[in-house]
DNA sequence: TATTGTTATACTCTATAACTATA
DNA sequence: TATAGTTATAGAGTATAACAATA
């Protein structure tokens, strides 16, 4: 299937896009002083308990990445491991308090960029664009 | 400047955006037998030969790493320095024909994940996404 | 037997500081 | 003196293979 015109420009606004993604996210991990992933790891367990595994396919890595980066965060005092009850191989990983303060952070200022690299669209407009990126959600 | 329930639905359907573009990226790497930031880094090199500082920032890493990485990718036979005739000091990195031709590879992959992930939405449509990602670009 | 999390290993990415060679 | 690229260093992310505990 040959890619159409339309998918040419849109690929190219999808490259742009992650590099401004990119960019943004470094710098509000940097003022946190935590990395990239750290922050993602922390956003992805707000309001969720995944496993170990599942965890480590949220965030697109091996399993066997997520036991350091899990170790490191609690070293910082924003991560614990909680047991699953029915299941002792199971640990959950989940946010402590600060842990949770620290993710909010984050998400306050990555809707900040976003608005603010968006401001010149109108709100109309933004609400179709997070419609038409989010296709699978439908 | 509070954030509006646009901005935050925008922001949500940018979060899932940049998780599928992690694992759509990943994918073509790994298939390369490549990293993420390698296959970034032939693609930003496309009919482009920027110095290290600049490669730097549009990668945004340090240019303390692109050393590395251009060593590691020169050894792959993907990229070669040119000397810059008028400042002795400059060096730019640019593609070899197999770096060109990888790279080609890569473009061609993610535009086919695109053109797949929003196979249910209209040409039309398809374009109207670009032009409202693309804010800075107009 | 199969699965979960862990460890060991090796390589890559990352930033900071100090260096060299050019300008 | 300032700038471009490099090196040294230390820490973090990454996947593969092998392992112990549990199911």
């Amino acid at each position: 299937m040959e890619p159409t015109p339309e998918d040419m420009s849109l690929t190219s606004a999808l490259m742009t896009l992650q590099r401004w993604m990119h960019g943004t996210r470094s710098v509000i991990a940097r003022e946190l002083g935590l990395t990239v992933q750290q922050i993602e790891l922390l956003c992805v367990l707000h309001n969720h308990k995944p496993s170990f595994g599942e965890l480590a396919g949220l965030l697109g890595c091996d399993k066997t990445n997520v036991t350091g980066m899990v170790d490191r965060l609690t070293r910082l005092g924003l991560v614990t491991r909680e047991a699953d009850p029915r299941d002792r191989r199971i640990s959950r990983p989940s946010l402590t308090d600060e842990g949770g303060a620290v993710g909010e952070r984050v998400r306050e200022a990555f809707v900040r960029a976003v608005a603010e690299r968006w401001s010149g669209v109108s709100p109309r407009d933004r609400a179709r664009l997070a419609r038409l990126i989010d296709t699978d959600r439908v």
